[in-house]
RNA sequence: GCGCCCGUAGCUCAGCGGAUAGAGCAAUUGACUACGGAUCAAUAGGCCGGGGGUUCAAAUCCCUCCGGGCGCACCA
């Protein structure tokens, strides 16, 4: 019996005294939710339904408990309910009905906790896009690893996802990446406003040997800076493509700002709010008036010198992609882009949109990376930038990812360097993993020794450790589902190191393999179903999180 | 000044209304002729930043103050 199961029946024992006693009050399935009791002496499940019933139906929450209780311990598979303090109402299954899910596990395979939450929705995430001006730096790969586990979870639960990454290779930031450039080839100290760091002159070097004993041919020194930005940019974002995907991000779609600008998507989208009363003139400018959506100030969409301001391409990007058929589209931004939010949400309202619906951004917190107890310092200025290589040299690209997505994106995050480059137990991510390659070990030895998978008789998995175990292993569909809904994959995390403790600890305590001379028994076998469906459910869990799942370490 | 995020064990962080607030690391002590000790067991460590409020019940929700981070352009 999995929760959703107890959870109908005890939604149908409380309606059925709801209606006995002639009121009015409707109680759904979500009014319901079993919880695992953190002590286990409170049994495998509890339901604070009483307390929550008591008010409306005028009873005392412990005698409305006593009533409920009374009934679910009639039901099969229930092995005892108790009412203890203010109300709460303690299920103990019997251990058939408990131990019943490690077959289903086993069974079902990649597919146990699947969900339908986001079923046939389109979903597009948009993250990093970063512009190609230098290596990825650590607070755009908060992100990367973040959003990436974000796809996969909602792709768990249904979801149709494009990953997207959005780029520009023009405007002052671009330019000042190829004066850097240029200004490194030529043998000058770096602009005031530029780039610094090595990168820069060894993209510089790839440029020139692209274009061997040419560039000083070439008359204008604009058009010299021409070059290194178009080639130059080129290299970049090779470059940062490359490390993206040697970190195990994916996009589906690279999208450039000019796309937007060439199609005439912007002059398209600029006339839609126009059409839709929403943009006026002044001052030679011409101004979306996000104020009447919530912005705390109107935002230039054309600028009195003609350029498009920069919000007109977001205004264009966000209607191309609803005409391209998301319905739903996330943007993942850092700390800095928090101001963002009123802006676009406005725009979403003013097109006729759902805010926080058919637009949510994502702000995550900044990162530092710690070594010997002093956080590393950024500095453009000084070319000493923290990197996406810097992480994966450092710590590998299991604990860097783990590591980025492990926490809330809430939360500032220091990540220690020395800590997540061990390969001991104070590394969360080899817990986990370990306990992954136990599984398969264990699952080896028991082959080796003659225990199959022939016999399962769930009733024989009585240990503690096995029926805190088969808890665990029942709550995986719920923190899926709840790590999608609020878009934080660490839940996924927090949970696969919560099954591995309990994994571990039923290792401990109940052999798989039977000892010396032994013969194997069917508790030998029922219990191999329930290490191979640990097995499923820790790879499951690392496959969400984009960290291998190895069968030997 | 306005806005967003954070403040929980020595450190890094979980805990989006429930029972005695948790994990890993660090500290102390145990368990290997037993399916991999990359493990397990145990001890110690907390006015959950302060103060008010809502509730049968608050680390969690609301208000306020304090502290830290990040933003508030006709720049991108």
């Amino acid at each position: 019996m999995n929760p959703a199961d107890l959870s109908a029946l005890v939604l149908t024992v409380v309606q059925g005294l709801v209606s006995a006693r002639g009121s009015a009050e409707s109680v759904s399935i979500d009014d319901v939710p079993l919880e695992r009791p953190r002590n286990r002496e409170h049994g495998d499940w509890a339901s604070n339904i009483a307390m929550k019933l008591a008010k409306p139906l005028g009873v005392a929450p412990r005698e409305l408990a006593k009533q409920i209780a009374d009934e679910l311990a009639k039901l099969d598979g229930i092995a005892g309910v108790d009412v203890a303090g203010p109300g709460f109402i303690n299920i103990r299954l019997d251990a058939a009905a408990a131990g019943a899910l490690a077959k289903t596990i086993v069974d079902q395979g990649a597919d146990y906790g699947r969900g339908d939450l986001y079923a046939g929705i389109t979903m597009n995430l948009e993250f990093v896009s970063a512009n190609p001006t230098g290596p990825l730096h650590i607070g755009a790969v908060r992100w990367a690893a973040a959003g990436d586990s974000l796809a996969r979870i909602f792709q768990f639960e249904g979801g149709i996802v494009t990953r997207e990454y959005y780029f520009n290779d023009h405007g002052g930031q671009i330019d000042r990446f190829a004066r850097s450039l240029l200004a490194s080839w030529a043998g000058e100290p770096t602009p005031d406003d530029g780039y610094a760091g090595e990168y820069i002159a060894d993209i510089a070097a790839r440029v020139v040997d692209a274009y061997p004993g040419e560039l000083e041919n070439i008359p204008t020194r604009d058009e010299v800076q021409e070059i290194f930005r178009a080639v130059g940019v080129e290299f970049m974002f090779g470059d940062i493509k490359k490390s993206l995907q040697d970190f195990g991000v994916h996009f589906d779609v690279y999208f450039h700002e000019n796309e937007v600008h060439e199609s005439g998507a912007v002059e398209h989208a600029i006339q839609r709010l126009r059409d839709l009363g929403a943009i006026f003139e002044a001052d030679g400018a011409t101004w979306f008036r996000s104020t009447s959506y919530g912005d705390d100030k109107d935002r230039v969409v054309i600028k009195s010198d003609g350029e498009y301001g920069y919000m007109s391409g977001d205004i264009a990007y966000y209607l191309n992609k609803r005409e391209r058929g998301f319905e739903r589209n996330l943007i993942m931004l850092g700390a800095d882009h928090h101001g963002y939010v009123q802006r676009l949400m406005a725009m979403v309202a003013a097109f006729g949109d759902k805010p926080y619906y058919n637009l949510e951004l994502l702000i995550g917190q900044l990162v530092n990376l710690v070594r010997d107890g002093e956080p590393l310092r950024m500095s453009k200025r000084a070319g000493t930038v923290v990197t996406l290589e810097d992480l994966v040299e450092a710590v590998g690209v299991d604990a860097g990812r783990y590591a980025l997505v492990r926490s809330s994106a809430d939360s500032q995050i220091d990540i220690d360097l020395d800590q997540w480059g061990r390969k001991t137990n104070d590394n969360p991510v080899f817990y986990v993993q370990y306990a992954h390659a136990r599984t398969n070990a264990v699952a080896r030895n028991a082959a080796a020794s003659g225990v199959d998978r022939s016999v399962f008789d769930a009733s024989l998995l009585t240990h503690e450790t096995e029926s805190s175990l088969l808890g665990i292993l029942a709550e995986f569909p719920r923190v899926v589902r709840q790590a999608a809904e609020l878009r934080e994959p660490h839940r996924v995390a927090r949970y696969a190191e919560e099954l591995a403790g309990a994994y571990h600890r039923w290792y401990d305590n109940c052999r798989v393999t039977p000892l010396g001379e032994e013969p194997v028994t069917d508790v030998h076998r029922t219990r191999l179903w329930l290490n191979d469906a640990t097995g499923v459910v820790l790879r499951s869990a690392l496959g969400l999180l984009g960290v291998s799942a190895p069968e030997r370490m």
